[in-house]
DNA sequence: ATTGAATGCGAATACATATTCGCATTATGT
DNA sequence: ACATAATGCGAATATGTATTCGCATTCAAT
């Protein structure tokens, strides 16, 4: 951010700028996405734009900033540990990852799947960092026994796995697989793979 | 495609267009790929570009065109059905994969983050179809009997969660997970799913 | 009320890029 | 060799977009 607002109407002009950044980005796609457009969202001159944010990309990551923080209380909001059963406790998880992907008339759609042009780090870390304690503590409690090897990678294959084919699902309108079919079937294949012990080879050949 | 080559030489053109439109998005990454660029590239002026190709996106359509063709040759070659083992046929699918998307200099990593604005119909379609086929021949052979319901639904999900879970990691450099782990957990993720009866709950609680 | 700082403006600037078009060159059939 | 069609060229055109800058307006403190 080039300059910090100090009086009210400053702050509430760069509050109106990310919020219309992320309208535009919802109603026109990343591609369509100028910096005249935002600031006649914001009802504010591209010139008043450039007082606070250095460029167009300081302007998106306030937004992606201001997103991270909005996920990280929404998860922290989700009494996941709650549920006494893993399936329990991801089919929670993966309703709230639906309806995230769904709010803001597909705002996050659009933001995951550019999110190798977006500074998306801070998000991906929350998301990350989240599960992996999650799954610490879980495991902790309920299977203080067997150790987990692995944790970091199955974390990361579970999340990634999960938010890209929600993603994938949303985005092309595939009429032949229903979104709770493929929660539930997401769910089966998490807990199942979360559940596994660490050497076994489990096909039931 | 606006006009037919008829000549050897304007064949040769086409031909050097796409070769260089492959190379420019390797090189430069889609954002930056232009029409200036690729003509340069395959040493031949935008003019003739426009001979032959309606606009960019035919372009970039032709080259999509062409590496499905690819990849669908690549997978028909790949002996999966030779193994005994789902474990077997699937960690050599997912060889290939990685082996896919580390090959042309990255070429098919950077198409697959961007298969948002592509036209990805085509490839989609022809990996969809192919493991879909596998699926059932594989099943029909080994379990004869027990019946995979929603096996659709089981196929999107292992081809989308291991597609997109192999371009975060190759994308992220990630010193802390290897790749041929990821290789061997996603290997058992999958082939637990993939022979899990469709109504057990399965978590060994 | 006055004044200096903060804020706001938007036309002007400086690229970058897709696409066209009139002309030059090369191939093909006779 | 000639005529005609196919091919190739690249400067010019049209459009879009990020960013700047000099000036106008509003605020806050005295």
């Amino acid at each position: 951010m080039r300059k910090r607002p100090q009086q009210q109407r400053s702050r509430e002009l760069v509050k109106a700028l990310i919020d219309a950044t992320a309208k535009v980005i919802q109603q026109q796609g990343l591609d369509n996405t100028t910096t005249a457009r935002i600031a006649e969202v914001a009802g504010v001159s591209v010139g008043s734009l450039y007082q606070y944010f250095g460029d167009k990309d300081g302007l998106i990551e306030a937004l992606m900033e201001s997103l991270a923080d909005d996920i990280g209380a929404g998860l922290k909001r989700l009494p996941l540990l709650d549920n006494v059963d893993m399936n329990a406790m991801i089919s929670s998880a993966i309703q709230f990852g639906f309806a995230v992907l769904n709010s803001r008339d597909g705002l996050y759609l659009e933001l995951v799947r550019n999110w190798h042009r977006l500074p998306t780090d801070r998000v991906v870390n929350t998301l990350q960092q989240h599960f992996m304690d999650l799954a610490r503590l879980y495991f902790l409690r309920h299977y203080q026994d067997y150790p987990i090897r692995n944790l970091e990678v199955r974390v990361f294959i579970v999340t990634n796995s999960v938010l890209f084919t929600m993603v994938r699902h949303i985005s092309q309108h595939n009429g032949l697989i229903r979104e709770d079919d493929l929660a539930n079937e997401l769910t089966r294949m998490v807990a199942g793979y979360m559940t596994t012990p660490p050497d076994s080879q489990d096909a039931p050949a």
